[in-house]
DNA sequence: TATGAAACTTAGAAGCA
DNA sequence: TGCTTCTAAGTTTCATA
């Protein structure tokens, strides 16, 4: 192994940033862009993912086109005794969770949740508040997107550029 | 134009699943597994893109490896009188808001805030409390996520089947 | 209208200077 | 790091059902 962590340079900034645009983008398309060979893209962008920074390649899909309409963020309240670990079991149970975290506040946990429309989220908060240790659920229906394009927005794309989190 | 809307079947589905997974699946690879020529899967992949099902292709970066280590939800209260609009304008602003939407509920809206560290987001919220007509916000710091390898805890990553949301 | 095979073109991978 | 070769994938055209 080497000494040096493999820094991460304004080139490799700008190569992730042309990555997240368009994974499609060709090496020598971005070398052109950043002032570099093909080569030296590929190596810098192998380097990114052996380093666990670039953790893959995806498609980016409107769920609304895909008939998921219905999206909301769901808290959830446990009964003191559950541990963190018994709610990722839990969660991973259902398709229609597309993030869960635990987080500070009132609330132990904090779903985002996407349903196909009103009623099958219904359905879907009905089973979560069945489970044993979940004593209450507070939903908040999303209405709109503020942020177009955004990764959220679009249901798990990504895009922006590397500098930001977006 | 034509009357039929192109419709989505299994075979799309199961295509889209596989580009999710991994957008850099060959098309020969992909019709291998869905029984289909490369061609085949490519006009569809076409058909898609145009249909703006798929909305483009892109690069999952681990947010934690670019130093975006903290997270955070903020319920933003306003104005009565400030409508989404003028909102959405702002939030195009911050760049660490990585998502922002109305809801239902007290709050008008919720953010999506991604910093370097505590500081950072301290340093952030302050500025968008500054806002004219932002009244109060209300924050739930992210502890830990649930769903790894899930699109948001990535921080804008796609994953899963098409079947499913995430 | 959708498909598959073949020809053609471009990009990616590997080795070398 | 960049250049060149080789290989593999994407793209286009055509014929077919």
């Amino acid at each position: 192994m080497t000494s040096k962590p493999a820094q991460f340079d304004e080139l490799d900034r700008k190569i992730l940033a042309a990555l997240i645009a368009n994974a499609r983008t060709s090496f020598n398309e971005i070398g052109a862009t950043v002032g570099l060979s093909a080569t030296a893209v590929k190596r810098r962008v192998d380097k990114m993912r052996e380093a666990d920074l670039i953790t893959g390649f995806t498609a980016t899909v409107r769920p609304s086109a895909l008939g998921w309409r219905t999206e909301a963020y769901v808290e959830v309240y446990c009964d003191s005794a559950a541990p963190p670990r018994r709610l990722a079991e839990v969660v991973r149970n259902y398709p229609e969770i597309v993030a869960a975290m635990t987080v500070t506040g009132g609330a132990d946990a904090l779903l985002h949740v996407r349903a196909t429309d009103v009623g099958h989220f219904e359905e879907v908060l009905e089973r979560i508040r069945t489970e044993p240790f979940i004593r209450k659920t507070i939903s908040y229906m999303v209405l709109s997107h503020l942020l177009t394009g955004s990764s959220e927005a679009a249901g798990g794309a990504a895009a922006g550029d590397a500098a930001n989190p977006r």
